[in-house]
DNA sequence: TCACCTGAATTTGCCGATAAATAATCATTG
DNA sequence: CAATGATTATTTATCGGCAAATTCAGGTGA
């Protein structure tokens, strides 16, 4: 049978509740009888019982990781993989749990999210994707409930927690640097304007096109579904009507697929560069060009402000920047180009 | 105000345990309260505190899933994410939730565990990994804690849940097509004896070469960290002293990084394949055969059995092998190669 | 010596839901 | 018409731990 607080009372010779009172640290305990309760938990193997603990807590030492399933964007991006493993560290250190929750639809996220906050199955939640008008963060706000956001909130963005890069920045140093190689016709292939990262990204290729005093031309950017594939179908009409001299894509898969057009159509010497560091852009010959953005960082802060928040710590961050690193490879350098 | 039991209760002019038994849906209410107590509920918006009634029940409705953290190995290897997706997608369906936890090392894991099973936090647990002799299965063993296992253990293997793909015949599979190919001097690259899926696949090579009358050659065979790294140094090693026409690893980085050794060494032609179907594998050049072993579903059947056995259905299975397709590339195909 | 205080431990009543035991209602039947 | 049984609803105790209120023991000071 299960150890619980009655059986080390009784070993122990005093009342269920000193034992409480001994787990919680209670100054209103004698060191010996502490040391001697202490001493019968350990013979006696006792670990408090959470659900109980729980209920009479009202805590639940959890947080529900709302994880979007955009289908194969999940699966060849390491990125999710890599913030869960920076929330896990970090939690776990903690002592919370994380529970996970593929959602397949902004309508399975709010259900997911309004199911977690009633059942009181956790203290927070993580949200992983963040669109400029999000429902999940309307309902998280309107309820009042802890919760932090990997990327960035549009609305109301100083009274939520975040912690995102800066992809402004980010993609203007890219294009900055592709045009000090000499680039002037450089293709932008974003994701849609609905999610924040991708609006911030484009908000750093106008800017740097504009501060190097290149005229801005509509036909080099496209915007739509992220994916290698569609990239490969933009870039082709684009070479219908233009033809860049570099790619700047939002993730490296999309970067490649507009690439792999170019070279389709016999358009050679393109430069290209994407996002997220993946397996792609390293193995990929030429080896492309990428920002890692450090998601495992990603996770690690989104816990450390979520629990910070939870606990009520006075000196939280309540936002935090993570540093984005451009890795030039072959794909924007010299190299032989088939 | 949280809406309790006792407010729907209240408000339905009936007693809270009656309400309990409406959600229960026992046969011992009358239609009418039924339906009156259900408007009620919907009315006030209630939704059943998960915590409580756990208590109550002992149950939690809660998969603990360990998650071994080999550093860069969980990252690029979409395994995992696959199996976490096939594991909450079914879970989920059922009304289970999954709390995922990283293990950094074999000791982690048996604590994360113990943990687990101390504090009653999950109804049954989900490993992902397995050595032949695995601590994790003893405890649970021992413990009689309901798990199931991704892979498959050596020992007590009728006692199991386990759900994996048939590893030797795979692997067999690819060596017998090679050898039909034309193949003799075959590499086998593969991860340690102590893991049961590598030692299911040396044996589907072994079995493979002696079936076709091909002398064994141990210089032919190294085993190792998986890892591409490891995988070129070994394969530097093994050309000092043989030159294989073919590679079989037992992952498409493994295979690949031999690969990559012999091209260095000048040795031309050389066919190699490996395991799941990693972007890796698709974007290489050349594109890389490989074995695409359903980590999905080896994620969906998992939860499949595990709930099975918590809900004791009788019919359950107790064990499901999930099919693994080897998917012929450029590598293992005629193509130019440099 | 008695009233009073303080520190240490215990009683008691929750947290919210469940289920066994009990009670109430109504219909059937000898 | 009372007794019996079937059906439906309510009381009550419980899950394991927490904390407010309470009790108890011992020490102070008048």
């Amino acid at each position: 049978m299960h150890v619980t607080i009655k059986h080390v009372a009784k070993k122990a010779g005093v009342s269920p509740s000193t034992v409480s009172r001994v787990i919680a640290d209670s100054p209103k305990i004698s060191v010996a009888t502490k040391k001697r309760v202490f001493e019968t938990m350990k013979e006696m193997n006792y670990q408090p019982n959470i659900i109980a603990r729980s209920l009479a807590n009202r805590v639940t030492y959890t947080l529900g990781l709302i994880l979007p399933s955009k289908d194969e964007e999940v699966f060849e991006n390491p990125f999710f993989m890599q913030v869960m493993r920076g929330l896990s560290v970090y939690a776990k250190q903690k002592g919370y749990y994380i529970m996970y929750n593929y959602c397949r639809s902004e309508e399975e996220e709010v259900e997911t999210i309004q199911h977690y906050m009633d059942s009181k199955w956790v203290d927070g939640i993580i949200l992983t994707s963040t669109r400029i008008k999000d429902k999940s963060v309307e309902l998280l706000m309107k309820r009042d409930q802890p919760f932090v956001v990997i990327g960035r909130p549009e609305a109301q963005r100083d009274k939520v927690l975040w912690v995102d890069n800066d992809n402004v920045m980010a993609m203007e140093n890219i294009v900055n640097r592709l045009i000090e190689q000499g680039h002037r016709k450089i293709a932008y292939i974003g994701g849609e304007q609905q999610f924040t990262v991708y609006r911030h990204r484009l908000r750093g290729y106008r800017q740097a096109i504009e501060q190097n005093g290149i005229d801005w031309d509509d036909r080099l950017v496209v915007e739509g579904e992220p994916t290698e594939q569609k990239a490969y179908e933009a870039m082709k009409q684009m070479l219908k009507i233009i033809n860049p001299d570099a790619i700047v894509g939002t993730d490296d898969t999309v970067a490649y697929g507009a690439y792999k057009a170019t070279i389709e159509a016999g358009v050679l010497g393109v430069a290209f560069a994407g996002f997220n560091n993946t397996p792609l852009s390293i193995y990929n010959n030429p080896t492309i060009s990428t920002v890692d953005i450090n998601a495992e960082k990603l996770g690690h802060y989104a816990a450390q402000v979520l629990i910070d928040q939870l606990e009520k710590k006075t000196t939280m961050e309540r936002n935090i920047i993570v540093e984005a690193n451009y890795i030039e490879r072959e794909s924007t350098l010299d190299y032989v180009r088939r």
